[in-house]
DNA sequence: GTTAATGCAAACACTTTGCAGCCGC
DNA sequence: GCGGCTGCAAAGTGTTTGCATTAAC
């Protein structure tokens, strides 16, 4: 399973692991990609119904303050996703040349919205950026 | 100033210049960059205290339509940005080697996360992306 | 046994809609 | 004058919160 380190994870924090946290974290991982509150209630509602749309908000704001999940607004909707540990992408400062690296969910938008408003699937398996860094922006 | 082209257009279209548009737009073209809904409501308000939220909604809705405003949404709080004319970016294909533009404000977003999470500050004015467009991509 | 977490309901913020009167054209 | 646009009020959404009860530890 995708989340069974989430779920140590959450326990190590000190969190309980209630059959809520575990099904909302399964609906998240069952679907690869982003999910939004709606059809994760619903699934979740499905193996529980008595189940309640807050504790779903909850279990979220939970997640994303643990950097457990991303929150994302697109289109007005919001929507959730597991944060990957592996799969990462570059900024490349071009004043001390180091490399840093940041999640491909900052894209998620941006990817969506070449793909909807124009039919374009931009390439961004190994996307890097160029710019400054936080320090070389200071001495400057 | 710098919605003028855009009031023109407006009325162009056949839509009436009421003050309440131009008002909004007024307000939008004052701060560079976007911009939301209670803060075009309050600059209105100081010059004309009987607007209506709902009539900043339906304008910016029109606009919206018209292409005239882009509308994005970041950390759960909707803004709006005039669209300018000119500067844009590329989207180039690796099956027929078109390239196609789009506007700066597609890239809003991703720049504001890196910049406030990371202090980074991503090159960013002449930037083209490589992928397939909707017609390579249908002949696959 | 403690205390955090849940379900429920109510409150909340933001956005949209119906309608009568008004005003840009 | 006609019809689109506005202001007003009311209804929708999606999200948060207070509180008593429940269940994870």
């Amino acid at each position: 399973m995708r989340h069974t380190k989430t779920l140590e994870r959450l326990k190590e924090s000190g969190y309980r692991l209630t059959p809520q946290r575990v099904m909302v974290l399964a609906a998240l991982a069952a679907r690869p990609g982003h999910i939004g509150v709606d059809e994760i209630y619903r699934q979740v509602y499905e193996g529980y119904p008595y189940i309640d749309v807050a504790t779903v908000y909850r279990t979220l704001q939970l997640l994303k303050n643990l950097h457990m999940v991303t929150e994302l607004d697109v289109g007005g909707t919001t929507r959730y996703e597991l944060i990957e540990a592996d799969r990462h992408h570059h900024m490349v400062c071009r004043g001390c040349g180091n490399a840093f690296d940041f999640s491909p969910t900052y894209l998620v938008e941006f990817r969506q919205r070449l793909t909807q408003e124009f039919g374009f699937q931009p390439d961004l398996e190994h996307f890097a950026i160029g710019g400054l860094c936080s320090r070389c922006a200071e001495s400057l």
